[in-house]
DNA sequence: TATTGTTATACTCTATAACTATA
DNA sequence: TATAGTTATAGAGTATAACAATA
C-alpha cells in the first residue's frame, strides 16, 4: 500500500464510472445551490455561459441545446432581471446576451453555496490539487472535441 | 515545468471550475450515446440504477429526484422492454424494479457508444489513472453525503 | 438562398399535493 | 397512523418544424 506500483491500474471502463459519480454529485450539489436561489440548474447553467455577452445562436452550442430553448431560458432569466438582450452592432439578425448586476451577484450566491462541493476539493493537499486540475486539463480537450 | 514545485497549486474554486467542465463534457456524450439508442439521459441513468433490482422509492433516491417521477421513467422503460417492475415478497406495498436482458443489452451499447469519453481516459498513463482513480475516491464519499 | 431568433407543438422531467393499498 | 406507489396538475427543458427578419 506504501507504493504505487502494487496496485493495478483501472481500466479506462472503471474510471468512467468513478467519474460519472463524480459529476453526478457534483451536478447534484450545484443543481441544489442554485434551486435555494430560484433557479433552475439550466437558468444556472446558462447564467454562468452569459458572464460575457453571447449571441443566442453561440449560447445553445455552450448549454448543448437546441437554439429554440434559448428562447424560454433566456426569457425567465430576463424576467428574473438577471440577463438581459442587446441587438448586436453588425448584424441585426442575432441578439446578444448578457449578464446584469443582480446576475452577477446571484452567481456568486450559487458558488458560495455549494458547500460540500468546496469542501471536498479543499480537503485535497495542494499538490493532489495540482494533480487533478493537470488531469482535467489533459481531459477535458479530449472530452469536449466538437460533435457531430 | 520538469519539477512540480514550481506550479502554484490551484484553489478548490478553480478546481471546481475544471470538474464541471469535466462532468458537463462527459454527461453531453452519456446523453448523445443514450439517444442513439432511443434513450433519454434520465431513463439511461434509471437503467444503470436497475442493474441490481432496487425498490421503487429507493430508486428515486439514487436518481436524486421525488418518487413521483419514478413511476413514469420506469413506464417507459417497461414500456420499451428494457425493465420490469416485481411486487416484493415481504412488503406488498413495495414494488421492486429490475433490468432484463434486452435492458442490459442496450445498457452495454450505449457504454460502447461513449467512443468520446473512452478515448479520453484511455489516454492516460497507467499511473495517471491510478492517481485520478484515488482521487475520484477521495472525494466521492465527501461530495456524495446524503444532503438534507 | 442562407442564417438568426422566434413560435408552435409534442414529449419528457420535475415537484407538490391528493389518493390507494398496504402496514 | 405511517409508508409505498400512483395519479393529477402545472411548470420547465427538450427537439422538430415552420416562420419572420435580415444578410
Amino acid at each position: 500500500m506504501g507504493t504505487t506500483a502494487t496496485t493495478t491500474a483501472p481500466s479506462a471502463a472503471d474510471l468512467m464510472e468513478s467519474v460519472a459519480a463524480v459529476g453526478a454529485a457534483y451536478f447534484q450539489d450545484f443543481a441544489a445551490a442554485a434551486g435555494r436561489h430560484g433557479l433552475s440548474s439550466s437558468q444556472a447553467k446558462a447564467l454562468k455561459a452569459v458572464q460575457e455577452p453571447v449571441p443566442m445562436r453561440a449560447l445553445a452550442g455552450r448549454l448543448g441545446c437546441d437554439a429554440s430553448n434559448v428562447t424560454g431560458i433566456v426569457d425567465r432569466l430576463e424576467a428574473l432581471g438577471l440577463a438581459h438582450r442587446e441587438a448586436a452592432a453588425g448584424d441585426r439578425r442575432v441578439k446578444i446576451v448578457g449578464i446584469t448586476d443582480r446576475g452577477r451577484e446571484v452567481l456568486d450566491l450559487v458558488r458560495a453555496d455549494m458547500v460540500r462541493t468546496r469542501d471536498a476539493f479543499a480537503s485535497l493537499a495542494p499538490e493532489q490539487r495540482t494533480a487533478l486540475q493537470q488531469l482535467c486539463d489533459h481531459v477535458l480537450p479530449l472530452l469536449a472535441e466538437r460533435q457531430a
